[in-house]
DNA sequence: CCGGTTGTTCACGATATTGTGAACAACGTA
DNA sequence: TACGTTGTTCACAATATCGTGAACAACCGG
């Protein structure tokens, strides 16, 4: 098909625009590989949401500069996390995609945070019992309840991050978050 | 010195709430190592937190079953960031951690992700001008305004975040924030 | 049916990260 | 002084991660 718009593999005779896409989807990629997510899923993710066309995984491997193998594993991650979505039923078809990010940050924040944080608090909940039992002079019992109450509180804010799904929610947990912290002002006075 | 409290090097014999303490450590190692540090950074300022006693690098070691020369290089690491001091100038000496941890968590903020988002930000803005001049069909230009502007509020939450120095700074945030969002109602409804 | 294309899979190399052990200097004490 | 301890440094091993290229199956148009 010649009519489609020319993507050239070179970054050389590349329009100059394609190259400040490109640099944008490295900038997105370097900011969302401290997230936990790898940098060519934001690479990718970036340049099928400032496509106008839906875009093959060829023409994806060749505008970006890394090799089909490497695309066509992170596409499955990504679609797996729903973030980008073929274009028809069929597994062979060009890619868009999915501007609504909420829901897998909301999927990130409930499963790998919550998980890191319950870690945190179920062992300190055994690490009290057990302190608080043998009457220990060696660990400091009130700094883990100290922690135990970071972590409880950590837990109350990520339900309430969590619970956003829309705008209308959004409002109502930042004026819950604001009344929430004036609440807790004797309680850090201590 | 043979009142000091006794730190057995073996797991075995080690008293039970020891071991229950190592858990904590590693639980918090786990879940900081998400955040862009290193585990054994966690491991061992939670040990010294939950120690009523300095502790030196050789007693961390055993305690946490790790060798000396990585606590060395941990410890340097952490005394870097403020997170842990020893108890006299000396550099021999034994160490505490330092409670206060919001210092530390702003620096990254403010090093960190804004060096991050502001580097997406300047490749938005110059793929933005770009496209202007161009006329380009192929790239979605609103979509990068888009973007730039969720850049931005990234970059204005950031700051308000980097702000909070004190309990009343974080309940002037909270309430900020809750007027913010309920602003930008009829924005995100475009 | 046959080339050409598209996406998938796998074995592999390049590279970075993490932790270890040995050697060493500084310090205090018998 | 001789010795043990403490922290530091460095070369190295173990391991994980990232990306590649080649081989392959599915599909489409002649």
């Amino acid at each position: 098909m010649a009519n489609e718009p020319e993507v050239d593999p070179t970054q050389q005779s590349a329009p100059h625009i394609q190259r400040r896409v490109v640099r944008v989807c490295d900038a997105i990629g370097a900011f969302i590989e401290y997230w936990g997510f790898k940098a060519v899923h934001g690479r990718i993710w970036t340049l099928l949401a400032l496509s106008r066309t839906p875009l093959s995984q060829t023409q994806i491997a060749q505008i970006l500069g890394v090799s089909r193998s490497l695309v066509s594993g992170a596409m499955s991650e990504l679609m797996e996390h729903g973030l980008v979505r073929p274009i028809d039923n069929a597994r062979k078809a060009p890619y868009v995609a999915v501007l609504d990010v909420w829901p897998t940050i909301s999927d990130v924040l409930r499963g790998r945070e919550w998980m890191l944080v319950e870690g945190v608090r179920q062992t300190l909940e055994a690490a009290i019992a057990e302190a608080e039992d043998a009457g220990d002079t060696q660990w400091d019992l009130g700094r883990m309840r100290m922690l135990l109450g970071m972590t409880e509180l950590g837990q109350i804010l990520l339900k309430g991050i969590i619970s956003i799904r829309t705008p209308r929610g959004a409002e109502r947990f930042a004026s819950w978050l604001s009344r929430a912290v004036r609440l807790t002002r004797r309680f850090r006075a201590q």
